[in-house]
DNA sequence: CGACATTAAATGTATGTACATATATTTGCA
DNA sequence: TGCAAATATATGTACATACATTTAATGTCG
């Protein structure tokens, strides 16, 4: 659908302004469908967003400050989001030894169960870009690069 | 600078997750300069966004119902932000007269003039997608649409 | 060594957001 | 008419976010 239509607005300044508008609106649509998927996992996208990141340090650990150089937003409190995967056990936090200012963070079996589970059921889900060919996807990945110079 | 080095992850499962990502990153990089730019005027971005609906508006009322189909993030709570709005009397909100369940909605003079300072500004201040050419940014608008499909 | 800057993480606080629910008004139609 | 359904907005609540500040540990350099 048109962002002209989705959000009734028949005209823009020009083409920035359209592209600008349909950037900010996409990303949150898009945020919308992986929201409510996680919602019966009661997970948030930042929770997910940090447990694969530790999946992928697996077996190191991360510490906060390499979850916050990593997450997508990095306003977000990345100590905070830690907390709840903490108390829903699906990360453990322990004192660096090496640095006792640092914590180290590691992900646990039932996290790495439940990714298992989240990647088998988004790859059948049809979240995401499945409307682009994977040359689009080039392209539109190599444009957003060039938007941030 | 490229999406790999900003979140640091050197390799992404395929294009459609690296574009994917990029977009999630990438309008909340935009978000954060934008934000960034409001808060020396005390307005977040959703407040900045309603009272432009409403200038497209001017000088016609426009409804709760009406700014929640054109805002950018439909799940936000248009009512608060009209709140707030009030508060700094950038607005008014009158109830309408033909349908008594309805709120006009206006914006003020103050709230006009505070719009044509920023406009001012924002068109000085290269927030948004100058590093792309007028067709670059077509070519955006044509990809994020496909997306949404 | 010891004072001071730096770094890592946690916390405080105000505000915003998501989503369900409530309140008031209007509409449709038996 | 009268009553259920639909519509328009507001409110309640739990949680997330933005950003400043605090606490604790380490580095540095006289």
């Amino acid at each position: 659908m048109r962002i002209e239509d989705e959000i009734k607005q028949p005209v823009f300044k020009d083409d920035f302004q359209k592209a600008y508008i349909n950037l900010i609106f996409t990303a949150g649509w898009l945020e919308q469908q992986q929201r409510a998927f996680f919602k019966d996992y009661d997970l948030t996208l930042p929770q997910f967003n940090v447990l694969r990141i530790l999946r992928g340090q697996h077996p190191k650990p991360a510490t906060v400050n390499l979850l916050i150089e990593r997450m997508l937003d990095k306003t977000s409190n990345a100590s905070r989001i830690v907390d709840k995967l903490e108390a829903k056990q699906l990360v453990t936090r322990t004192v660096c030894p090496s640095n006792r200012r640092a914590v180290d963070i590691r992900i646990t079996e039932t996290g790495l169960q439940l990714l298992l589970r989240l990647d088998a059921l988004l790859a059948t889900q049809q979240i995401g870009l499945q409307h682009l060919t994977p040359e689009e996807a080039a392209q539109l990945s190599n444009l957003l690069d060039k938007i941030r110079d």
